[in-house]
DNA sequence: TATTGTTATACTCTATAACTATA
DNA sequence: TATAGTTATAGAGTATAACAATA
């Protein structure tokens, strides 16, 4: 009545989900290492590119972050040169975060190199697996 | 060139798996509450129950954590009183950590909650939906 | 010497509270 | 008064290093 050892945890979607989410993060921090990125900041960098101007505090309600935690990230990225903090003249309290030359350029490579890597991620399922599951994901969460 | 913003993050593969991670973990957790149990630790209890005995390192293998976090993991759990540590007579460096009668009677019940809960959680996908879901998830990952 | 469990410590990630400047 | 950004702080979660007991 116990279970078979072997799958007592991957039967579990918990599991599966964490550890999916576990090797794919690894598997992406590898692929944008070059770019001086890990997959949290190019989400950003993303973000930023898809909807002008925003706002820290906009940009981190997209994010789903706290804005203390949107502080330290635009920090990162504003040392790396790929943003940079401009106050919006409308409302002095706000920051309007800008992608610099560098981070448009670096956002594009990394995105492709992202891609390549979600699609080699997903390769045991087929094409059409793939798309399942995407789609599986996004009817769950998106 | 940029994308449209309301998909720039779900078409993330990690934006998703971690949101989709999230919200499970939250939904289990709730329903795990009355049992006194978070997801993790009944993975553990399902882990020892599963393959008998396990000391502490071999349990903490099974579930992929340094061996540092499943002593906290164990102080919990036998603080509740669902595990109990027994000194190994064959070898008396290791811990054979043992469900108790309240350990066994709670694992049964939580497991069956959690697993409505993730019938629950997969229902928009359809019976077929889920299956294939955790299908890929065990071929990515399993 | 090596292994198991333990403790102390540190590091990451994140959230809460309090401060500032602006509105 | 309320909002945006910042800082300080604290809480999870986890890992590394060092130690005690045992092999």
């Amino acid at each position: 009545m116990a279970g078979d050892p072997s799958d007592v945890l991957t039967g579990r979607l918990g599991y599966l989900l964490k550890h999916t989410q576990l090797a794919l993060t690894a598997a992406v921090a590898r692929a944008l290492e070059p770019f001086g990125l890990d997959g949290r900041e190019l989400a950003v960098l993303a973000v930023l590119a898809a909807e002008y101007p925003l706002s820290q505090l906009a940009a981190a309600e997209r994010l789903g972050v706290d804005r203390t935690t949107m502080v330290a990230l635009v920090d990162v990225l504003e040392d790396k040169g790929f943003v940079e903090r401009r106050r919006s003249p409308e409302d002095r309290r706000k920051n309007i975060v800008e992608l610099t030359e560098a981070g448009r350029d670096t956002l594009e490579k990394a995105e492709r190199a992202r891609g390549e890597v979600e699609r080699e991620f997903l390769a045991p399922l087929g094409k059409g697996g793939a798309v399942k599951l995407v789609a599986a994901l996004r009817a769950l969460v998106g």
